[in-house]
DNA sequence: TCTTGACTTGGAGCGCACTCTAACTTGTAG
DNA sequence: CTACAAGTTAGAGTGCGCTCCAAGTCAAGA
């Protein structure tokens, strides 16, 4: 009933490499898992939801460091709970004003997107300004060593 | 009328630091600035504005490299307009994903927060599986050098 | 003239999150 | 017994995006 994964087929469940599973373990990310009696991995179903539940902190862009940190109170019992609640809750409120940007963001990307389209619309004009302007250019010189004298 | 801006001015309304400036300069991400008389850069409102748009790039994670390839088309002229278009429309569609997961995962890290709260509303219970299981984690030993022999 | 402060450069260094290497052990099949 | 596949470890290496440093230039003020 123990599922008993080797690292590798919790490598192809979880998109995580064998490599990556065992530093996740180094840094205190993952628990010692249980081993076979030749010294390998053997994961169990509650090691793979705890990696799944690694993957949402790391799919919102948790540090290491910080993972690590809930990692350690997790292991120390259910009175660190509410430090873990006020971690996550801490986490989330950045999590969600980083989506808010990146919408912001996408958004004005999709807007110079129709920029460009209608720009293409309207065949080639030679002249456009596009976004801050592209006219005087130069074609990006490079830089020849120099300390003043020829410059000004 | 040309605004003419020093680099720690820049730095000011951007966020970016001088340092990151000058980076991003070397980098081939902003085209070689105007320089003062001196050799010292001197900003002009469409560099702003074209600053203002590689930070919409980064907020969407686009990398280094990326941008670098972008703003070389762009000084290459109006005739990559497409190409461009191409870019943008490709990056977007990956930042439209990655938002998508990131607010997958924000939502399941709302609900484990409300697991807590739920766990702290009825007073202390010693034993809970919480995420995964906790329960029989040994003290987390500290690996101690051994080559088979003391091991099976 | 001397100092100060804001800038310049090439290049080194850093923190992060992996990613890989070398040497080794173990279990299984032929 | 041999060969091979699949795992193990400590530690080195990589790529990214900055970040900083040392040494120098320049303009303005005392």
């Amino acid at each position: 009933m123990e599922t008993q994964l080797t690292i590798n087929e919790v490598a192809a469940r979880t998109g995580l490499s064998a490599h990556t599973l065992r530093y996740y373990e180094r840094a205190g990310l993952i628990a010692p898992v249980t081993r076979a009696p030749g010294g390998q991995r053997r994961y169990a179903a509650s090691d793979l939801d705890w990696i799944g539940f690694l993957l949402r902190l790391r799919a919102t862009r948790m540090s290491i460091g910080q993972m690590r940190a809930f990692a350690r109170l997790r292991r120390e019992g259910n009175a660190t709970a509410p430090e873990r609640r006020q971690m996550l809750e801490t986490h989330l409120a950045a999590v969600e004003s980083s989506i808010e940007l990146m919408q912001q963001s996408a958004k004005a990307l999709q807007a110079k997107i129709e920029h460009y389209r209608a720009l293409e619309g309207s065949a080639q004009k030679d002249s456009n300004p596009d976004e801050g302007e592209i006219h005087a250019y130069k074609p990006l010189r490079k830089r020849t060593r120099q300390t003043a004298g020829d410059r000004r």
